[in-house]
Order: structure tokens, then C-alpha cells, then sequence
DNA sequence: GCCGTCGGTCAACGGCCGTAGAATGACCAC
DNA sequence: GTGGTCATTCTACGGCCGTTGACCGACGGC
């Protein structure tokens, strides 16, 4: 008698709501940003009431920093060559799928301070896997520059849209980018 | 009798308020976006009442858009070796002042459709300088990468404020960056 | 010297927003 | 079945914002 499908149980309803919420919130906050992003708009996405996001969630604050949540994007380790290569790899999924929840992060990242202190904290282990794995005394730089760059590339894509950026695919981006990366990613010559 | 200072006529004084309050801001809106930037807070930084800031700009869009107003950093032509060294000069400029202006511009085109498309419009005549002396089929998005470049990294800098990025001297952040901007700007050598 | 012009202020309105809290009604444990 | 829990909604409040229009008072052309 209990189909599948028959009648959600309570908890399922519950998570289901939360599901419905967060999804409408993350592509709402990647559109608009966290200011011009409302609560009411985002539960009338979701289709519930603005009183169930705020018992949910607790507050607008809370519910983008919910939103906003991004499992690192692991970098293994190696050699600079290597790691250069996996950011460009990370990179290069980065701009194939339909980066909402990164955007979302992104755009919000730079109006809202708190959404910038999080974004910082998150990157860093990235930063440090980065820097440890680049053999100059400058590779804490090196390593900013890379990841500002990364982040370049994206915001210019999907926040700017700037149409070259935009219409090229992400293996023409990563080809033109790989020597820019080695640069960075491995010391000078030395000879 | 007519002392320089004595009196100021009343253009002067309507010059100077609105200097004023174009200067204000120019500062505010830098530092908080536009969406959380009040004509009420420019207003008062600027020593005036709100009516009058609606009375002179119009509107708090309007407001924006002449804060916003950047002569365009001309480029010389010339070698793509050479552009991209003026380029580079251009984001050691840049990220050597103190970029209130260029930020305001930065932060809000981020989560301001409008200011985007000035954005782009005002970037355009530098992008296709650049896009010209590139001398590959795929110049255009060799210059759009060179500028998201140096959007990433001012936006990292200023915006983002990583500590490596934040603290290092502009010198040797373009350093660090000649032989990317050489890579991209200069076709790869085909033997 | 007079009066229109104009820089500047003030108070107010309508709207939207985040948030709180009461109300409702279906579910589930016992 | 009964009572409480819980998902969900409704209504409302207080605040801030952009914008308006009336108002004031000093300047400057005639």
C-alpha cells in the first residue's frame, strides 16, 4: 500500500521545501546579487510563503550564506607543472556547466563583505594547495595572481558578458590561458 | 576689491556642491555598490540635503551614471609586444592610485545590468585597439582575456582584497604578469 | 531697488522590504 | 481517538528608501 510516491511523509515535505527554497535562492542571488534579491521573491519562486523561508532559514543572511555554500573544488597536489594543469582543468569546468551557485557566490562576493570574508576562507586551502606547490619565494603571490585570473575569466564571462569571452569554448580559453598559468605556476629560467 | 576668495559667485557655488557631491559619491558608491548606497548618505557626506542631489542629478540612476563617468585609458597602438607593455603600465596605474572611481565602476557593474553595459561601451574602443594589435585570427579573445585579466586582478586586489594580491607593490605585480600579457599578445612562435 | 531666478531645505508620501507572531490544519505518536 | 507537533500561511508592523513639491532666502540683471 505505501507506493513510492504515494504521499510524502513530513520529513520528506520538510526537505523537499528547504530544496525548493535553496534552488530558487541560489539562481535568484546569482541574477540579481544579495541586495536586489527578496525574500518574497525567492519563496514565490519556490512557490511557498515568504513566513516559511524566514522560519526555515532564519533570515535573509542566513538563507544566502546557506545558498552560497560551495565544496571546495579540490586541487591535488604535485608538481607546479601539474597543479597548473588541474587549475586549468577546475577552470575549464568552471565555465562548461551553468555556473549558478559559483555566480551567485561571485556576484555577491563583491557587494557584501561577509559573502567576501566566506569566499576567502573557502579559497584558502586551494590558495595554500597553489602556493605550496609553486617553488618561488613569491609563490603566495604567484598563487593570488592565478586565482585572480581565474576569477577574471569568469566574472567577465557571465558578469560582464563580455561576447568574445562568452560565445568562445572553454578549451579555446584554457589553450590561450595554459602558457599565462605556466608562467605564473613555474619559476623563471633560470639558466 | 574683488578678492579671489571673497565671495563665490553662484555658479561657482552650484559647481562646487555638485563637485561635492559627485566626489562623495564617486566614494560611496565605490565602497558600497550601488544598491547600498542611499542618495540620503551622499547626500549627507556631501554637506547637502537629499532634495538637492535629486534637484541637480535627476535621479539616483542618473546620479550613477555621471560618477561613473571614466575617460577611457587610451592605449597607444603600435607591436603587440608594445601594447601589451602599455598595457601593463596601464594596470600598474591603476593599482597604484588609490582606483575610487574605477572601483565604483567595477563593484556596481557587477550587480548594475546598466552599468554593465557602459562597462562594455566604454571599454570597447580599447578592446578593439588591443583586438588590432594582435596579429592572430583569434585576437578578440586573446583581448578579452587580457582584460578580464586586469579586471580579475583589481577586483581581487581592491574588491576581493586577498592579502598577497592586496599587499604586493604594483611593480611587481606586473612583473609577475609580462609573461602572460607577452603570451597572449604575441601569436605563439610557429618554427 | 525690484523681482525673477535659483541654490538649497524641509516634510511628506507611497512603496517595498525584512521580520515577527498568531492562526490553521494536516500528520503522527500514543 | 486524542493531543501535540509541525509545515505552512496570513497579516501586520516598523523602517528605510527614492522621489516630490512646497517653501525660503540670497543673488543678480534690469
Amino acid at each position: 500500500m505505501t507506493e513510492p510516491s504515494a504521499r510524502p511523509t513530513r520529513a520528506q515535505q520538510r526537505r523537499q521545501s528547504e530544496e525548493r527554497i535553496l534552488t530558487a535562492a541560489r539562481r535568484i542571488f546569482a541574477e540579481l546579487g544579495y541586495d536586489r534579491t527578496t525574500i518574497r521573491a525567492v519563496a514565490s519562486a519556490a512557490g511557498v510563503d515568504a513566513g516559511l523561508v524566514m522560519h526555515y532559514f532564519g533570515s535573509k543572511d542566513l538563507l544566502f550564506a546557506r545558498s552560497t555554500e560551495v565544496p571546495a573544488d579540490e586541487l591535488p597536489g604535485g608538481t607546479s607543472d601539474e597543479v597548473a594543469e588541474a587549475l586549468l582543468r577546475s577552470l575549464g569546468r568552471r565555465l562548461a556547466d551553468e555556473p549558478t551557485a559559483s555566480l551567485a557566490v561571485l556576484r555577491s562576493t563583491l557587494t557584501n563583505a561577509d559573502a567576501a570574508d566566506r569566499y576567502r576562507a573557502a579559497g584558502a586551502p586551494q590558495l595554500n594547495q597553489l602556493t605550496e606547490a609553486i617553488p618561488t619565494p613569491d609563490a603566495d603571490l604567484r598563487a593570488s595572481l592565478l586565482s585572480a585570473i581565474v576569477h577574471g575569466v569568469i566574472a567577465e564571462r557571465y558578469l560582464l558578458r563580455l561576447t568574445n569571452l562568452a560565445d568562445a569554448s572553454p578549451e579555446q580559453i584554457i589553450d590561450l590561458l595554459r602558457p599565462c598559468f605556466q608562467s605564473l605556476a613555474t619559476p623563471p629560467p633560470t639558466p
